[in-house]
DNA sequence: AGCACGCCGACT
DNA sequence: GTCGGCGTGCTC
């Protein structure tokens, strides 16, 4: 007999951070499963839990367990392998359970403690009878929400308090969903629609009716009752009379809000695959038949037609019974991606992106979890989709960065998606043409079992055209022969040759090294954030100073605070320095500017995309952002204006990064009949990841970069745990991190891992730091680091949760905070 | 996270 | 003498 729940309670503290048994009553029984979400007393008030474990048995005082108050919803709104996922989230990521729990439900289920007053069982109007609360509340049938009464009667709070006092009210609590399932009224057509034609003439007296009926003979399909008020322009009362009199069903009914109800997708079919897609496809499907739980590398350059050899592993997945998820970068999630999938599977696909509201996120959940949907089309958390039977999941773009959460749980989908692949027997695809050295690496690995390695290389184009030729521009030697613009002759010329032929352009500018910043050629002055040590960047657009990490904002200066100055100004965003130089360059162009100041409205990037793709306009200006989306026929130059802003920055990964987006934006041009050209513009020619890039050729920077990662002893030779520690109070933070630290080797020495990484073992740990952070105060807090590396089986996580404990649990868990990234991706 | 319990300073 | 500061500990 199950009689005893192990509950996560929501609430976010390491205190809390653990399971606490429950008593199930008895009616409940049949209803509580693993993944139940349950409303459970807590201390004094009523919190919202998931079950994670059944038991007849309790290490807690059994005769004081509180019983379980209410079950949350009609099925458990997570599966026994999502609760084990989420144990496994926890401990790799150091991140509390219930962090790790709720991440995988959309923010439609975290449920709030919602306090209610009702009238009590022995309730007796009494003295308060005239009372006009007392009023309101018999008229809402006896109960309301504590808030709302407080607000509706802010003059009788004193008598209410009294009323709960004699017992004459009672307060209790429940468990509130933020968001409700949205109902509709729906009109059903009579079930015999013979015998309501006879009908029809009985209603003589009532036309407005029969019309009403009438009209539902015809089109005898359920409608919602506000749609067929308006289409006969009638009124509610009188279909409700039709409803008395027993002639047709009105029924509340689920709605689903469907963000692509308006939209039609023309079906699509199967192309035929290539050769070359037909190998990669058999063994995709092979190891899904298998249930090997396997993660393959679909390594394809750009145009190698990788998006059908989904399409139809997916199409295989499904007819063998399974459920597939698909994983795209945010940024292009376009309604083009979209539609693909729609006009493949068409309603058995459900979409994930950030751009839904929490109710139409909720509803494409919901078709998930009810089996309405067999595939998921969705950015990072798509990967927690309430499948039962994973058969595959895809992982397009794989080394894109966005795929790390950068809030707690800082989980990476790909990591994710590998474990939960193998609880189902799924296969993961990971789809790049510039995959990330550590899944290259793992991909390319001799199987223990002799078998083949899982890499899949798609190394020809479908249409048979060959890559674009990349030139490398030498900016330094442009400069010597006095060009002092932004251009080269060649990457003028080339614009020029474009608009003469009324062909398109598209102009990258990576956004580091050029960022908002506002400066005083006098002096040298920057503006920073008086919080945080950063610079502030200026909005044009509001002639404000602002600060990306905590908000602070400021009114543009005149003069410069320091020495007051004129010569104060705004150095700009670099997109639009261009933009005014193009326009100076090229008298009437039409460009179109894609950058954050451009882009934060709602749906703004498909606007600009899609005016762009309509052609009405000669030059597509943008930051990282233009190398990913669509691709356009009539684009036939790429130039990326200064391709060493990334390559310089203090990160083990700028060049990777470098290599992916020129190698990425080079894939843009000529992607269709018309040829393409790709100009690079930088000052550092020779320089490997631009070399490679221009050559589109993967293993070399490859080579090049394992050899620097390898001497530095980085990724993929060694893994990193970065761990952050802020105060407000400097004293306190250096004196915790550094015990911290020392508490941490202390451990690993017992542990008999703290050996240095250039060591022979097999496994080693080093720790670096406590630092300053690069960012050394944000929010009016110092931040402090420090860095793991690590290789071997070693639970560094485990060690990391384990040093951390004195410092949290403590008494001076009050002054510092600690912040653990896993595998982080930045570590600038 | 909340909330109660509990032990020391400035006030009617 | 007491009101209230927030340090400490508990929540099945």
């Amino acid at each position: 007999m199950n009689v005893i729940a192990n509950i996560i309670v929501d609430v976010p503290s390491r205190q809390t951070d653990r399971p606490f048994d429950y008593e199930v009553p008895s009616d409940m029984q049949p209803w509580i499963e693993i993944g139940s979400r349950v409303g459970v007393p807590f201390g004094p008030r009523v919190l919202q839990g998931f079950v994670v474990g059944l038991s007849d048995s309790s290490d807690f005082d059994t005769s004081r367990l509180k019983p379980i108050k209410e079950l949350l919803d009609p099925a458990p709104p997570l599966l026994p392998d999502l609760i084990e996922l989420s144990d496994w989230l926890s401990n790799k990521y150091c991140c509390s359970r219930i962090a790790s729990l709720q991440v995988m439900l959309p923010a439609a289920l975290k449920g709030k403690e919602v306090k209610y007053i009702a009238l009590s069982d022995s309730f007796q109007a009494g003295e308060y009878s005239d009372k006009v609360w007392l009023q309101a509340l018999q008229a809402e049938g006896g109960a309301l929400s504590f808030e709302k009464l407080m607000a509706m009667f802010p003059q009788n709070h004193a008598e209410i308090k009294q009323a709960l006092q004699q017992g004459i009210l009672t307060l209790s609590a429940k468990v509130k969903d933020r968001m409700g399932v949205k109902q509709v009224l729906t009109v059903f057509p009579p079930s015999d629609l013979e015998a309501a034609k006879q009908q029809l003439d009985s209603l003589k007296k009532a036309r407005k009716q029969q019309e009403v009926l009438q009209y539902l003979i015809e089109h005898p399909e359920p409608i919602a009752l506000s749609r067929l008020v308006a289409e006969l322009n009638t009124s509610s009362s009188v279909v409700h009379g039709l409803a008395d009199k027993g002639l047709i069903d009105l029924e509340e009914v689920e709605q689903k809000r469907d963000p692509y109800k308006d939209r039609a997708f023309p079906s699509s079919t199967p192309l035929p695959l290539t050769g070359m897609q037909q190998q990669v496809y058999e063994r995709i499907v092979e190891q899904m038949h298998q249930q090997t739980g396997q993660t393959m590398l679909l390594y394809g350059v750009t145009g190698s037609g990788k998006t059908e050899v989904y399409l139809q592993s997916i199409a295989e997945c499904l007819s063998a019974g399974k459920q597939a998820i698909v994983l795209v970068p945010e940024i292009s999630l376009t309604p083009q991606m979209v539609e693909r999938f729609k006009s493949r599977f068409g309603d058995e696909v459900a979409v994930m992106h950030s751009r839904l509201s929490d109710g139409e996120r909720y509803d494409e959940w919901r078709k998930i979890r009810h089996g309405q949907a067999s595939v998921v089309v969705g950015a990072r958390s798509a990967i927690f989709a309430p499948f039962c039977e994973i058969g595959l999941i895809i992982i397009d773009e794989e080394h894109e960065s966005s795929y790390k959460q950068e809030d707690t749980p800082k989980y990476h989908a790909r990591d994710v998606a590998v474990r939960r692949a193998r609880q189902h027997g799924a296969v993961v695809v990971l789809g790049s043409a510039t995959p990330s050295l550590e899944t290259f690496m793992a991909a390319s690995r001799q199987p223990a079992d002799g078998s083949e390695p899982p890499l899949l290389p798609m190394p020809d184009r479908v249409s048979g055209q060959a890559m674009p030729a990349v030139r490398i521009v030498d900016m330094r030697q442009e400069l010597s022969s006095g060009n002092r613009s932004m251009f080269s002759n060649q990457l003028y010329e080339s614009l020029k040759l474009r608009l003469e032929k009324g062909e398109q352009s598209v102009l990258l500018l990576n956004r580091r090294g050029y960022s908002t910043f506002v400066m005083c050629r006098s002096c040298g002055y920057t503006a920073a954030c008086p919080h945080c040590d950063i610079s502030l960047t200026y909005h044009q657009k509001t002639h404000v100073l602002r600060c990306h990490y905590c908000g602070y904002t400021e009114q543009e200066p005149k003069t410069c605070p320091a020495c007051e100055s004129e010569h104060i100004r705004f150095f700009g965003t670099g997109t639009q320095k261009v933009e005014e130089e193009l326009a100076k360059l090229f008298p009437g162009i039409r460009v179109i500017r894609m950058d954050v100041d451009t882009t934060t409205e709602k749906n703004a990037h498909e606007k600009l995309l899609k005016a762009f793709g309509e052609r009405k306009a000669d030059v597509l200006l943008g930051t990282q952002m233009v190398a990913k989306g669509l691709d356009f026929p009539y684009v036939t130059l790429v130039g990326v204006i200064a391709a060493d802003t990334t390559l310089n920055l203090p990160d083990f990964r700028s060049a990777e990064r470098t290599f992916q987006l020129l190698t990425q934006v080079a894939g843009r041009a000529g992607r269709h009949h018309l040829a393409g050209e790709v100009i690079i513009q930088t000052y550092n020619p020779e320089h490997y990841a631009i070399e490679a890039a221009a050559d589109h050729n993967y293993e070399q920077f490859l080579e090049q970069e394992l050899q620097l990662r390898m001497q530095l002893m980085y990724p993929p030779y060694c893994r990193l745990i970065c761990i952050t520690m802020s105060s407000e109070r400097l004293d306190q933070l250096s004196d915790t991190s550094a015990k911290f630290v020392q508490e941490l080797k202390e451990l690993a020495e017992y542990e008999g891992v703290l050996v240095p990484l250039q060591s022979r073992m097999t496994r080693a740990l080093e720790i670096l730091g406590p630092v300053a952070s690069p960012i050394a105060r944000i929010k009016d807090r110092y931040r402090y680091q420090c860095v793991i590396k690590y290789r071997g089986s070693i639970d560094a996580s485990s060690l990391v949760e384990r040093a951390m404990k004195p410092f949290v649990e403590g008494k001076s868990s009050k002054q510092v905070l600690f912040s653990v990234d896993v595998d982080p991706q930045v570590i600038l």
